[in-house]
DNA sequence: TTCGGTACTTTGTTATACAAGGTATTAAAA
DNA sequence: TTTTAATACCTTGTATAACAAAGTACCGAA
């Protein structure tokens, strides 16, 4: 089924435009290392991969939205945890907002597009 | 207010994410023809811009999920109506759940990074 | 001392939005 | 009849971002 690319192309491209919001609503709830993220960005269905994680967090670092911290791992080399700053908190309060309008935009044009056309031959 | 730009620019990658699926949207309401496709999306704050606009509808169409007419203009030259074909349709409706799930996702990650962070020493 | 697992980083490619500029059509003014 | 103004469509060049893929480094156990 080819047909499908279509649509996976236009819902890789919704994934993308949340993934930095995304990012930061994880590191709301508590420090986190890449590889976690990706986890559990996962599993609501939201995919990353490292070759797109890693420059991202580098970028919200330099931004000051970020900070981190290396940590010891139980196996393996150290981990970078990542943690948000104040700076990012309130960045990401004004995303909050950002994500709500967007839903209410989009829910706005899809209940209008739901309804029957109507007998509008009034705008021309 | 330099900071903002963080925040704008975020909102720019949502807007982005989801541009294909409105303009479907729009266009399931009825033909439009593309001033008139930038009008409605920005009358719900979703912005775009013809040299955003007229590729994509190309593309739309090559896909096979626009097709067009020519109609008269009241003034000025011909306008270009697009209208969604049923392959569009069909394509539209997986969209409509794409983005039903794209919504539960963030949602629940929002919901999850609202919650207090909670005595969680136990994933290590 | 090498091997397997884990983690972080970089490079090159591709797609896409957008700014800016260009072409074409129409009707009305000059 | 030429010019102007408004409208509409299209294209080109640039910048950004995601991603695949390959690379580096650390660690512990065999």
């Amino acid at each position: 089924m080819e047909t499908n690319t279509i649509v996976e192309n236009s819902r890789t491209q919704m994934r993308r435009g949340v993934l930095e919001y995304s990012i930061l609503l994880v590191l709301r709830s508590g420090d986190e290392y890449a590889s976690s993220i990706i986890q559990k960005l996962k599993d609501v269905d939201i995919i990353v991969v490292e070759g797109t994680l890693y420059p991202l967090l580098i970028r919200l670092k330099n931004l000051g939205m970020l900070s981190y911290r290396w940590e010891e791992s139980p196996q393996g080399p150290p981990r970078k945890y990542y943690m948000i700053t104040d700076k990012g908190r309130e960045q990401l309060s004004e995303l909050d907002a950002t994500w709500q309008e967007l839903v209410k935009s989009v829910e706005s044009i899809r209940n209008a597009s739901l309804l029957p056309p109507a007998g509008d031959t009034s705008n021309f």
